[in-house]
DNA sequence: TTACTTGCAAATGATTTGCTCTAAA
DNA sequence: TTTAGAGCAAATCATTTGCAAGTAA
């Protein structure tokens, strides 16, 4: 399920960067959840294992993952950036209730991509798309 | 073409704001670009009509503006938020070597909000497209 | 007249950076 | 052994906010 370390570090090594402990637990705590949660939340959680792990390194580790590929960043919408461990290509949708941010089960929409071109002249790299809408949990709870 | 001050008055009286000289100022110079600037952009633009107006009215009128539907708020992407005149719903593409955001003419995929809904369960009130790409400038420069 | 708004400056929140010491390769 | 990375704190950047004075309705 986990990628090897190995294949890891030489993502990792591809770009110049080493395998620190830090990086390889930021990576697991990411990986580990569904949540798609922003520094300050990683940060607590690897504290729980490394305590005298700094915000600083965080943020920085995140933009080396980022930077090699491993994580994604989906910093639309709220104030503080979102990560999310999966690197394929997928879409999400936030609550506008109570926040909450689920991966939508959905291929990529690859002929959006081919529209787009067409119309506007750019060679056309990628496309973000982004639903927002009301989580069942709230739905329920506004009828209440 | 440019709205009739009686309906922006109106637009902004619904929230129960009131039109002042600053926010009419904001709106022209939002709807006189074509460009999709930032906060701090727009204040170099009002100051040149207003020199004593502050950074944080700016700041304060752009959430009135969007807060009343008379401007949209671009937030994905860079590190600081952009702001739209237009508000009929429209995408948009970034071009990845130069930052330059354009406006796409293509009218908006709501079958997309209807396989979401299919999928996730959710209530869902909206979607944002963003494509990114190269614009032909920078595509030709490129090749140079 | 009476809230709502402004300008100003200080505060806040997220993220980045400089520096010294530590550790990966 | 060499050089990238970590920890810490200070710095930066975008945005928000408190307050006294100004102004739209």
């Amino acid at each position: 399920m986990i990628e090897q370390e190995e294949e890891i570090r030489k993502k990792l090594a591809e770009k110049g960067y080493r395998l620190t402990k830090q990086r390889q637990v930021v990576l697991e705590v990411l990986r580990g959840t569904q949540s798609h949660p922003n520094a300050d939340w990683i940060y607590q959680e690897v504290r729980k294992r490394m305590p005298n792990v700094s915000l600083g390194t965080i943020y920085r580790t995140l933009n080396v993952l980022k930077d090699a590929g491993l994580i994604q960043e989906l910093n639309y919408g709220s104030s503080s950036r979102r990560y999310d461990g999966k690197v394929t290509s997928h879409y999400h949708i936030t609550c506008i209730k109570c926040g909450r941010v689920m991966d939508i089960d959905l291929p990529p929409f690859v002929e959006l991509e081919h529209r787009a071109e067409a119309v506007t002249g750019f060679k056309v790299t990628g496309h973000r798309l982004e639903f927002y809408g009301i989580c069942p949990e709230c739905y329920s709870s506004l009828k209440r």
